[in-house]
DNA sequence: GCAATTGTACTACATATGTAATCCAAAATA
DNA sequence: TATTTTGGATTACATATGTAGTACAATTGC
């Protein structure tokens, strides 16, 4: 039973990237290049948090002719969660509903999105 | 249109308690008293939390013979709602309703909060 | 009035994080 | 083959955070 690792605002884009293309491991290069459009950092920025997250064990890789390709230890499902949790405990005391209830009253939803929600909440109940 | 500071995990905690007395301010002693329940930290770490959150202006205090009483000048309600903007942009990519959809179907909840839960969508539809 | 206590002000120090730069060996190129 | 380029390893450095300790001045108890 692995626990995730806790894994920052910075290293969570990088693992956006590789958790996209779980498949195929991605090289530092191919990281570096998706993230160009979504940040400005510099390469080697991105390959600290590479070796970051490698160090942490959130990722892996194996050497592909002197090439690194990495690949992700941990499931996104599992970080959304963990992170998920975090956030509720600290933010809301753990307690789920309270959230929704704000958070339902906050937000601007569609129609369609209000009822993609009780067809949930329907199912829910059965 | 002050911007809410960023307020870490432990000082969040000082900053509960700070609101759920937001009417009569506390001294330090009544905030070390209050978390000693819910913590271990030792006093002087309370007294440096208290001290960063007034650096980032989070909380100020007034003097009350040569005793400080701490209150907060941003709201519960700020804090929260910026947190949570920060926690849904990092971990859902800022949609919101893919996390909803993705809570409910993980949380077990009963059905009253159901019936609740729906009951605000109801209201949201009209 | 002098000593002990106490509240505040600084100081400390390791780890995490954001954001890279430098060094070095292997590969590609001229 | 000598040189430039490139990928990885190591180092850097400021700020944030967790978690206190020390110094000092005013207050309070003898």
């Amino acid at each position: 039973m692995k626990s995730v690792p806790h894994i920052s605002d910075a290293e969570w884009e990088v693992m956006k990237v590789l958790w996209a293309r779980a498949k195929t491991p991605c090289t530092a290069n191919e990281v570096i290049e998706a993230l160009e459009h979504q940040t400005d950092w510099k390469p080697k920025t991105v390959r600290t948090l590479l070796n970051r997250l490698a160090q942490k064990q959130a990722i892996s890789y194996s050497q592909e002719n002197r090439v690194y390709a990495y690949f992700p230890l941990v499931s996104e499902d599992e970080c959304v969660r963990y992170e998920t949790e975090s956030f509720l405990k600290r933010i809301y005391g753990g307690a789920f509903k309270p959230m929704l209830v704000n958070f339902l009253k906050e937000e601007k939803l569609s129609p369609e999105e209000i009822k993609e929600l009780k067809s949930i909440l329907d199912d829910k109940t059965k």
